[in-house]
DNA sequence: ATCATTCTAGAACAATCGATAAAGAATCGG
DNA sequence: CCGATTCTTTATCGATTGTTCTAGAATGAT
């Protein structure tokens, strides 16, 4: 019973994600919102309670779309240190010039320093690390690492690799520099076995 | 002639960039900034200009107080490969977990996506890069490279590095796993000697 | 068709934002 | 002391913020 929803809810997540990402979630206002989701005000607090509940949902959105499809295209199980490295680099191809960051390394600074630790920054990442991983202890070198702690500690250095890469070429860094960054780490890592 | 400053200009410029820090641009207030700095709202506009006008001043202050302090410090010239990794675990060590950011982590990040890339960042960045380029022409793999490409493509690889340390450390993360990042970063550089 | 229910639209809310204006206080040269 | 100049304070501005309220529109069950 009740009237039916009209909106796609993808397509606002979407729209609330863009926005989100471009102007980070101080700089996005509630009439930024309904411009970019096609909702008006009333209906986003009708449906997602406030500009934070709305801002979970997009997070969510981006980690289920964004993240999880760039590692399932370019780094899907199995492809060891070469899918490693095509997810890397793939960070080169967004067409936007980072103008759309990414949502978890913006989040990450932009909620840091406060005590609580963003649940979804914090779910990315763990997502991000345990990928690096399982790609590690498949390249051979790893392997033979029993307890993997020197695959923990490669994941934990390309992820921190990772988000350095995303705040430089948010900053406008030349990207032809960052590829050769990429490439050098990566064939390092794959001369190491 | 006229009526004398009664404020201390690095006192005031200390408190507005431990706010700037603490919240980004866009998250401090004006009223933030007055009880950070001691100074009235009118006393600010009247000194710097308006917010941008003070966010500047506090940059430049932070370039030239905190971040080439740092270098000096730790990484001061002749101080190679080893002075380097001091730089970067001394990132640790900061008592404020991540409650302090690093300006220009954040603001590469919070100003990112705009068509103009902010000149403090890019002179910060600079700064760093340049930094690691010459210690690590100081080291003595790094010399026998002619055009010091090598050199400069590793700069590059150290500051993305840097760059998401401060992410991670802003977003929480334990610090004794980003410490054996660092170390096996720069075990992995002195090896290759 | 009626009713409860759910969604949408639009106006309006108090609070806060960055910024300004006006007036007093302090300094210096004359 | 005077007047010109510079700084500090206080009050206040219009705009924008996130949010709420209210009325209306659409649905399914009875």
């Amino acid at each position: 019973m009740g009237r039916t929803r009209e909106f796609d809810e993808e397509a606002v997540l979407k729209g609330a994600m863009h926005i989100f990402r471009k102007h980070g979630y101080q700089g996005a206002s509630i009439r930024d919102l309904e411009e970019a989701t096609g909702l008006k005000g009333g209906s986003i607090y009708h449906a997602f309670g406030d500009k934070a509940g709305l801002f979970d949902a997009a997070f969510g959105h981006y980690n289920r779309t964004v993240l999880e499809g760039r590692i399932e295209r370019f780094a899907p199980p199995g492809s060891g240190l070469k899918g490693l490295r095509e997810l890397f680099l793939s960070l080169l191809d967004e067409p936007d010039d980072g103008s759309l960051g990414c949502l978890i390394t913006n989040m990450a600074v932009e909620f840091g320093g406060g005590a609580d630790r963003h649940p979804r920054v914090e779910a990315a990442l763990g997502l991000l690390r345990t990928t690096f991983r399982s790609r590690l202890t498949e390249a051979s070198t790893f392997v033979r690492d029993a307890d993997g702690a020197k695959a923990d500690r490669t994941a934990t250095r390309l992820l921190a690799f990772y988000q350095g890469l995303l705040v430089l070429i948010r900053g406008g860094e030349d990207k032809s520099g960052l590829r050769q960054a990429i490439e050098d780490e990566f064939n390092q890592l794959e001369t190491m076995s």
